[in-house]
DNA sequence: ATCCTCCCCTAC
DNA sequence: TAAGGTAGGGGAGGAT
């Protein structure tokens, strides 16, 4: 199967029902040229409706509602029905004319609402209205809805149903897909809702999607019941088969595409020359479904707290146990249009926002491959080679199945991957793509589409042309073939902003693009994007498959219905919102350190169209690092109320607020050791491995696998293997120098310390005898550190002067200080007994500051070449974080901080290594002032 | 030179 | 009755 060159100038998007168009603005099908030239006056700020904090792909048609006449909620639902009505007609029309889609109109006259959750989805009901003839109304309408669907509903809303809907039919869906299965319209009466109204609590909300996904489903449909999910026997499958997983992610988005499985927004050409396969749709036909049991676990509670897929489960924390069985006596709150009505609106909005659970796909793979990483060797993509695979596909349960094929897996959304096949023992891939494409719709009886060829980009490139239900491969050869002739809006990363600068340029295809040079558009675009433009329209791209799963931001926004009238309403949102993020950190196990908070402001008055829309907005963001991560609400909700006291906003012109957290770190004890920013669990760790060895001095390596320093970059691992080349001779009968118990001595050699313990309550722990100590480790030493050791041994064993220079050449004569006359040392700053403060170290921490002083050690002799600059701005911040303290009358912990920074002061000579303790150190006061000092008496923290 | 903050752009 | 979220990546400009 080769190219063929027919398909690669197809790029038009057919125009399609998603459900962006059915359900978020009328004016979907607005012209994208006109958007573009839209975006192109305005291009500096986020100036689109709607869009948030940035414009997305969204942006043109928002952008077109704003500039439309509607002013008011009428006119414009009005407007909006219309508009969903001719889009059903037109497909109507489209699917009457293919032919292939449409069947026996049996529900000709037939006009359904759906109302709520349905298994099937309304989706999958709005198709068999489509293919038989039938209506599907959005928004009811006594005049035009004839039948109302339900799976169920509480009886309260039953019976509202019925008195506004005027005595029409409620039924279930089963009518529909019985009457599809039987070919003719059946009587609606045996299926009236009324016959399980008395069964019908806790009706599933969105927020239940991902309850039921989390848990695996039984073969039959499934509904929630009195908070427990009950199989829904009562309808016959269709034409045989069973509903399967597929359907029940149907109350949610995406997931309720039609069998299909694919958005069609690529090409639709016919399924010759490149695609290698015909389609396979199997319309309206269901596969077997999962076999599975219901969870246990699964409560109404939990299914409520279930809303945001971040969130924890119920056993996560106390914290949430509370509000979960909180949320299960009162129940939620009826769901509201504005903060200024709901007091619980940020709650309820995110179990009805369809564009937070598209955004959540990340989470939901994260939670369904949490620890998965590779583990061979990374292999640079030949372009020589076909080694990608890139597969377009809606459920997740698909990533099973990739991930028995391959081990190299990136999933890049919700229904899209790549396999790096290089490596794999098959040896055809496209074989292998037409395996998982087969194994896929047996699995779930949808399809998907396939491109093959030598890099990411190329691949997903014959993904779009093998779209739909096929697929296709790009070999080598013919890369600059497909490339030239194709929009540069088909190569990913290139949205509408980036398409319009370049169509000024008069360039619209890679041909074009290829005209230019790299350099002018790193000039215009940036070095990374201009680097990308001029690869990609070459068909360059140096990405590894590799992961994504690696949490980097969690966060939260609103900007729909957010209105208020004074400080308390603003203030009271944003605790909630602070709340909602802490579940969403907790549910996702990460803390994090960089909060910002992100507000829309209205601009110049301006007042959306939309209802309860955000309007025209500026956008504007503070953030703030705090020294220690954090997932606890309260801290959160103190750091957010000083973001936005940052701000200076009238709060009447907030028309939206998020916050983001960012430099994560994993609260899974598993990965702290990479992440773990924070002192106390350093510490403790510390302690803990002291303790366990009860040992003296470093920790030994398995221990010190656990204790790191976040450098910034990365994680600095202490390394113990500079105490373990020399032994220790001549060892004295009450020498407190202990052997290293978890290292062989072999092999290293008794790896002891001759300085530092970690076991409390041993102050007098100096050697007292140079034999004592280890001279290879002592050469590495700070030569201040030294000169303490010195000091500390009586005076007759005190090294003489000029035998200091027999200690190595580290330690020079002419640099070394006079180690019998330690006032007259170069450099000296005050004449404070370094033992002195060695022992208060000891007296004031327990010991544990010692852990940090033999980083001090440790880290100084690795960065032995470091320079000073940046010793003296270092120690002024710490001053006046101290003097904070001090002001602040904060005793807890300051005592042993203090201490520990006199001594850095003291033993640091090297600027690096200081920043690095610093920044361990640095939290822990910040983390302290927030937790202890009483908020009346805070002053403003000064965040790093 | 590097990092950080405040954005913007993109994809789903 | 309506539900404009989430998260990764990058650029500009200033601070260090």
């Amino acid at each position: 199967m080769s190219f063929d060159s027919s398909r690669s100038a197809n790029s038009g998007s057919k125009s399609k029902r998603s459900f962006n168009s059915i359900s978020s603005n009328p004016s979907t099908n607005t012209n994208n040229g006109n958007n573009n030239n839209t975006n192109k006056k305005k291009k500096t700020t986020q100036k689109t409706l709607g869009v948030a904090w940035g414009s997305n792909s969204r942006s043109s048609s928002l952008f077109s509602f704003r500039n439309s006449p509607f002013s008011d909620f009428g006119s414009y639902m009005a407007v909006k029905n219309q508009k969903l009505q001719e889009q059903f007609d037109a497909e109507a029309l489209s699917s009457s004319n293919s032919g292939s889609t449409s069947g026996k109109p049996i529900f000709q006259g037939v006009s359904i609402f759906v109302d709520g959750f349905t298994v099937p989805p309304s989706q999958e009901l709005q198709s068999y209205m489509l293919r038989h003839g039938g209506r599907l109304e959005n928004y009811f309408s006594r005049h035009r809805v004839t039948h109302i669907i339900c799976s169920n509903l509480p009886d309260s809303k039953i019976k509202n149903l019925r008195s506004f809907s005027g005595g029409l039919p409620v039924v279930k869906p089963a009518w529909v897909l019985d009457s599809v299965a039987a070919n003719k319209l059946l009587s609606w009466l045996p299926y009236q809702l009324d016959q399980i109204a008395s069964e019908a609590h806790n009706q599933p909300k969105l927020s239940a999607f991902f309850a039921l996904k989390n848990s695996p489903v039984s073969n039959d449909t499934v509904t929630c019941m009195n908070g427990q999910i009950k199989s829904e026997t009562e309808h016959p499958s269709l034409e045989g088969g069973t509903i399967n997983e597929a359907h029940l992610s149907g109350g949610s988005m995406e997931h309720s595409r039609p069998c299909s499985g694919e958005w069609d927004d690529g090409v639709h050409g016919n399924s010759t020359g490149t695609v290698i396969e015909e389609p396979t749709c199997n319309d309206g036909k269901y596969s077997e479904g999962k076999t599975a049991e219901p969870s246990i676990h699964r409560s109404s509670a939990g299914i409520e707290d279930q809303a945001s897929p971040c969130r924890p489960s119920a056993s996560v924390s106390s914290h949430n146990t509370k509000r979960s069985i909180s949320s299960a006596i009162v129940g939620p709150s009826k769901p509201q249009h504005s903060t200024l009505v709901d007091p619980n609106f940020v709650e309820n909005y995110f179990k009805s926002s369809r564009l937070h659970f598209i955004g959540t796909w990340r989470s939901r793979y994260r939670k369904r491959f949490p620890s998965f990483k590779y583990t061979g060797p990374d292999v640079k993509v030949s372009s020589l080679r076909t080694s990608v695979i890139h597969v377009d596909m809606v459920a997740d349960q698909f990533y099973n199945i990739l991930h028995k094929h391959c081990s190299k897996v990136q999933v890049v959304s919700c229904d899209e991957a790549f396999l790096d096949v290089i490596e794999s023992e098959v040896e055809d891939s496209q074989l292998l793509a037409s395996v998982i494409r087969k194994e896929r719709f047996e699995a779930t009886g949808c399809t998907a589409s396939a491109g093959i060829s030598t890099n990411l980009l190329m691949a997903r490139l014959a993904t779009r042309a093998a779209k739909p239900d096929g697929q296709c491969y790009i070999p080598p050869e013919k890369v600059d073939y497909y490339l030239h002739e194709l929009p540069i809006k088909a190569l990913p990363g290139i949205g509408h902003v980036l398409e319009e600068k370049l169509k000024v340029r008069q360039i619209q295809t890679c041909g074009q693009l290829r005209m230019i040079s790299k350099e002018s558009l790193q000039k215009d675009f940036g070095i990374r994007t201009g680097d990308m433009l001029w690869k990609y329209s070459r068909g360059i791209d140096d990405r590894l498959v590799g992961l994504v799963q690696e949490c980097k931001s969690v966060g939260a926004e609103v900007n729909w219905g957010v209105r208020f009238n004074d400080l308390k309403d603003c203030q009271h949102f944003l605790m909630n919102l602070c709340k909602e993020v802490s579940l969403r950190l907790q549910g996702c196990m990460v803390q994090g350190r960089c909060f910002t908070l992100k507000i829309k402001k209205r601009r110049n008055d301006a007042e959306p169209v939309k209802y309860m829309g955000c309007g025209d907005c500026e956008n504007l963001s503070h953030s703030i690092t705090v020294p220690m991560a954090t997932d606890d609400v309260e801290l959160i909700q103190r750091i957010t109320t000083q973001l936005f006291g940052s701000f200076h906003i009238d709060v009447k012109d907030i028309r939206g607020m998020g916050l983001q957290v960012s430099k994560l770190e994993s609260v899974d004890p598993a990965k702290q050791g990479h992440e773990r920013n924070s002192i106390r669990s350093w510490l403790a760790s510390a302690s803990a491995s002291t303790k366990e060895h009860s040992k003296i001095g470093f920790p030994a390596k398995e221990s010190a696998s656990r204790v790191a320093i976040n450098e910034g970059k990365g994680p600095f691992w202490l390394d113990p293997a500079c105490v373990n080349e020399s032994p220790v001779e001549d060892k004295e009968e009450n020498c407190p120098v202990e052997k290293n118990q978890g290292e062989p001595t072999s092999e290293a050699g008794p790896s002891n310390s001759v300085f530092f313990t970690s076991v409390p309550n041993k102050i007098d722990l100096m050697p007292s005898s140079l034999s004592q100590v280890d001279i290879s480790v002592l050469h590495q030493l700070p030569k201040e550190l030294r000169v303490d050791i010195f000091e500390v041994f009586p005076a007759h064993r005190r090294p003489e002067c000029t035998s200091d220079a027999a200690l190595g050449p580290t330690s020079k004569s002419e640099e070394s200080p006079c180690l019998k006359c330690p006032e007259k040392r170069p450099g000296s700053m005050n004449s404070v007994s370094r033992n002195e403060l060695w022992l208060e170290i000891h007296q004031s921490s327990k010991g544990r500051l010692s852990s940090i002083l033999q980083c001090t050690l440790s880290e100084s002799e690795l960065h032995s070449d470091a320079s000073n600059d940046g010793w003296d701005d270092a120690i002024g911040c710490l001053c006046d974080l101290l003097r904070q303290y001090i002001r602040l009358q904060i005793e807890t912990d300051i005592e042993e901080i203090y201490v520990c920074f006199r001594l850095l002061r003291r033993f640091t000579t090297k600027s690096k290594f200081f920043f690095q303790v610093y920044n361990v150190v640095f939290p822990h006061l910040q983390l302290s002032l927030l937790a202890y000092c009483p908020e009346e008496r805070r002053s403003p923290p000064c965040f790093t």
